[in-house]
RNA sequence: GGGUCAUUAGCUCAGUUGGUUUAGAGCGCUGCCUUGACAGGGCAGAGGUCACUGGUUCGAGUCCAGUAUGACCCA
């Protein structure tokens, strides 16, 4: 035996090839007359950790990169990371809390300087992890989104847009987050349904003793009030058209409006109208002409204009607010009541509806040939269905709030003068352009820059160009733009993918990448998302260290196809690992053998070589119609069973020695080059594995590894051989199975006559010497007559007799056969159905015709077998 | 409220324009098998009226309509 451990050790060959990968300069790539294939990668929060959605993702895209590099391609993955400047932010704060210092203490200076501190720290954790999960990315291109051109690129993006009359500034309700104390795009905003009070609070109606009764959840913002609102046509309330109430706490006089708006089915059908605090208020505020009360601060205190609970949290003033309604005999009524909250994604705080000023992108002319690219197949989404999803949100686009109330990321190239804006890439720039419009005696301590950043997605939504320095030359761009797929997950198809082929066309007039592969979630087993905040996401690393990076990636591909959710076990993990010890365990069989150079090839041997590349070559040609289709899955399982199945149970036990017997040379040799066409294939899946085998099958040149190795071209496939060695198969499973019945050890010879008839498949095929080894038989002979000692058996329609001097179970026996018998039956009934219906065989194909009558005679000579061998055991 | 999708074996999923012998895979399950590459293994087996009800068709897991259940997205 050689040196070759029984156990294949992922972690002793990981770290080896990855570095010798990176040092021979394999992953990296750099323009010429190849063919590119691109990929820029999703790029991760700078500070993130490896989990498993990056897990699944990456190696997605390492799968499709390292096939384009096996395919000729040059293939060139970029590798990068998103500075995610409100979560980000989020943790800088929190760990300057931690240290006892507050934000608001510092200068915007002294806090970006702890955030690069940080971010250096920290940052670039997450790139580590994915080399350790086998990424072959292009690390000298590693990208951030806050270096230095990708900045310039999003300023210069800022201007172009404004310049184009695509960017305006205007006062909305926004969602604010009163933590981060910023604005919030919806998709930021989690909503879930939450338990709270719903108050039933008495307004008294002015100059009388009645009241209206409204209910609310946020009694804490009675304060800010300005109308109560019922709908026109109800009954109940139509007499007090005209009237006013009065608002209870404050003693304000507010009017009694009427608006569609108000439903009259929920609560009171009354409404409290507060228009600095929620939307549709906002809206019924606009169309009635009502007064704007805030009465909240950005921190979620209650503010000066309230009058009442000042600067206490919102959370703490409704309970106050509650405890004083019920004290001034207002409170009708308190019930427990269900509603829906949104929260911030990143800081968990219940996110407030507000008014607030700010910029924002016009989508409608940007969105149009972005749609357009899409409904016409120009970017092809997988899976398709995505398309819709996307229409939709298109068709029904929104501008776009891009400021962000924060510290950290571009900060916005907007100047303010008096009351004039500015926009321009530099503040020497935007003082030329303001001393041109408002006058030269202009300075520079005149101009005010904007406080606020840009939103995260405004950089990365020019992710494809900037990552080729697209904002500045041509040059990488022409060769590598448009990217060949973006791999990502549907998740953010809105919020980034969508947003990126509009950027794609707005700067390049060109589709960003051809095609999109959505990613499905990846979730635990009752279905949760993994996130941090449940805990149900297994430590990444840790899972590579238990099943190694090959094992890890064959479980996390193995049960995801395109776009559905990956419910994720380690099971599968454990399965991957298990699969690469097999392949081990193969490579150490072939390597045990010892070659005799005078011996011949035997007959059994050839054959089962014709068979095994045929089978392989069907195999590429399959793979590549999953590649084609990103069924990456499909192909994951298809090499599984391929390898597992096919190469080792059957292929290798074809051709195996006897026991310390040596091999002949053509054999071992075709064996190696079988061997070596699956490292291929398999190499864009599990890198690793097939690396190390690759060198441990044969001497290798300099240079001749299996990363860089070209993928086979396919050849005709034998249908004949594959349907022989399918019967074939079918026949020593039926041996086996009878042997197994009559409690027969697996090994003993026995002998196996076949009937003497007109088809008979050993004789026609030849493969009579291999059905005796792996079959176990010492003689196969064709008869007139079978003998009767022994089981008769049924394979493909052809009788067999295997002779064995065991007494056979009858009973057994007979009970299988019948039941065999009763499944020939009806299958035989319902051909025979249809073959009598005149319309089937008037109406139907020749071929389908055809098909069935084939099906009826073969159902019919099975039932003919069955009931001989039934009347043969009396 | 609007939309999208799903429902096939105990579990997770394939099933490509309707026709490849009354449905496939992986895991799990059952039985047998340890000197021989691998127990992280071998051999074999059991297990499904394709959610339900109609319809179209010579023919439906596949197409259409409705029902039920569930998931997600948007408002």
């Amino acid at each position: 035996m050689s040196e070759l451990m029984s156990r294949y050790t992922p972690s002793e060959v990981e770290d080896k090839w990855y570095a010798y990968w990176e040092e021979k300069g394999y992953f990296h790539s750099e323009p010429d007359d190849r063919e590119a294939y691109s990929i820029v990668i999703p790029p991760p929060n700078v500070t993130g950790v490896l989990h498993m959605g990056h897990m699944l993702n990456n190696t997605v895209q390492d799968i499709l990169i390292r096939k384009a590099r096996l395919d000729g391609k040059n293939a060139c993955w970029v590798p990068g990371t998103d500075h995610a400047s409100i979560a980000t932010e989020a943790k800088v704060v929190r760990m300057l809390r931690e240290k006892g210092i507050k934000k608001s203490d510092l200068t915007r200076e002294e806090f970006l300087e702890h955030a690069w501190g940080w971010t250096d720290k920290y940052g670039g954790i997450i790139l580590k992890q994915l080399r350790k999960l086998g990424a072959s990315c292009d690390w000298e291109r590693t990208a951030f989104t806050m270096d230095e051109s990708r900045s310039e690129a999003v300023i210069q993006a800022f201007v172009d847009l404004y310049n184009r009359g695509k960017l305006y500034r205007d006062y909305r309700m926004v969602n604010w987050d009163p933590e981060g104390k910023t604005v919030l795009s919806n998709e930021e905003v989690i909503y879930s349904d939450e338990t709270t009070k719903l108050c039933q609070v008495k307004y008294r109606v002015e100059g009388t003793d009645e009241y209206i009764i409204v209910a609310t959840t946020r009694p804490e913002t009675i304060m800010g009030d300005t109308a109560v609102a019922v709908h026109p046509q109800d009954e109940r309330y139509i007499h007090l058209n005209g009237k006013s109430v009065i608002v209870p706490m404050v003693d304000r006089v507010v009017p009694i409006i009427f608006d569609d708006y108000v439903d009259r089915e929920f609560g009171t059908g009354a409404l409290k109208i507060t228009p600095a605090h929620d939307p549709n208020d906002y809206e019924i505020g606009k169309r009635h002409k009502l007064e704007t009360i805030d009465v909240l601060n950005d921190d979620g205190t209650i503010s000066d204009r309230a009058g009442l609970f000042i600067g206490l949290d919102r959370v703490v003033a409704r309970k106050m607010a509650i405890k004083k309604l019920d004290e001034l005999g207002a409170l009708h009524k308190l019930e427990d009541y269900t509603h829906s909250v949104g929260r911030s994604e990143r800081t968990q705080a219940v996110v407030e509806p507000k008014l607030s000023l700010q910029w924002y992108v016009n989508m409608q002319s940007l969105a149009e040939p972005a749609l357009k690219a899409v409904i016409d197949d120009d970017i092809r989404f997988h899976p398709e269905r995505q398309k819709n999803t996307y229409r939709h949100w298109m068709e029904n686009i929104r501008d776009w709030c891009i400021s962000r109330q924060l510290w950290w990321g571009h900060r916005i190239p907007a100047y303010y003068y008096q009351d004039e804006v500015v926009v321009a890439t530099s503040t020497q720039e935007a003082l030329k352009i303001a001393r041109e419009k408002f006058g030269e005696d202009i300075q520079l301590s005149d101009l005010k820059q904007d406080e606020d950043v840009l939103d995260t997605w405004f950089s990365s939504w020019l992710w494809p160009i900037t990552c080729f320095n697209g904002f500045n030359s041509e040059k990488e761009l022409s060769y590598y733009y448009p990217t060949s797929i973006l791999v990502t997950g549907w998740d953010i198809i809105f919020l980034w993918v969508a947003r990126m082929i509009m950027s794609g066309y707005e700067w390049q007039g060109e589709r960003p990448y051809k095609e999109v592969y959505f990613t499905g979630m990846v979730r635990d087993q009752q279905r949760r998302k993994m996130s941090k905040s449940l805990g149900n996401s297994p430590d990444a690393l840790k899972l590579i260290e238990d099943f190694g990076a090959d094992g890890v990636r064959f479980g996390v591909l193995s049960s995801s196809p395109a776009g559905g959710d990956l419910l994720f076990d380690e099971k599968l993990c454990e399965q991957g690992r298990n699969f690469c010890n097999k392949m081990w365990n193969a490579l150490r069989l072939i390597k045990g053998w010892e070659v005799d150079h005078k011996l011949d090839t035997p007959l059994s041997n050839q054959q089962a070589i014709d068979w095994m590349k045929t089978k392989l070559n069907q195999t590429i040609s399959d793979i590549n119609k999953d590649y084609a289709n990103y069924k990456l899955s499909d192909m994951t399982m298809r090499l599984y069973s391929v390898v597992w199945n096919d190469f080792c149970s059957w292929f290798l036990e074809m051709i195996k020695p006897e026991y310390q017997h040596p091999i002949d040379q053509m054999t071992l040799e075709a064996t190696l080059d079988i061997y070596e066409t699956i490292c291929i294939l398999l190499h864009p899946l599990m890198p690793f594995v097939t690396e190390e085998i690759w060198h441990n099958l044969k001497e290798r040149a300099e240079g001749e590894d299996c990363i860089i190795s070209r993928y086979p071209k396919l050849k005709e496939t034998k249908l004949d051989v594959l349907s022989n060695f399918e019967i074939l198969k079918r026949l020593i499973s039926k041996i086996r199975e009878t042997r197994n019945a009559n409690q027969l050890k697996p090994k003993d010879l026995l002998s196996l006559s076949v009937e003497k008839g007109e088809s008979n498949f050993i004789a026609k095929s030849g493969l009579a010497g291999l059905l005796k080894k792996m079959a176990f038989l010492k003689e196969v002979v064709i008869v007139e007559n079978l003998p009767n000692n022994g089981s008769t058996l049924m394979s493909d329609n052809e009788k067999y007799f295997l002779q064995f001097d065991v007494k056979i179970d009858v009973e057994a026996e007979k009970k299988r056969i019948r039941a065999d018998l009763e499944y020939a039956k009806g299958f035989v009934t319902s051909v025979e159905k249809k073959l009598a219906n005149e319309r089937f065989v008037n109406n139907a194909p020749e071929t389908v015709v055809a098909n069935e009558r084939k099906k009826l005679n073969d159902g019919l000579e099975r039932i003919k077998i069955l009931e001989e061998s039934l009347q043969s055991l009396g």
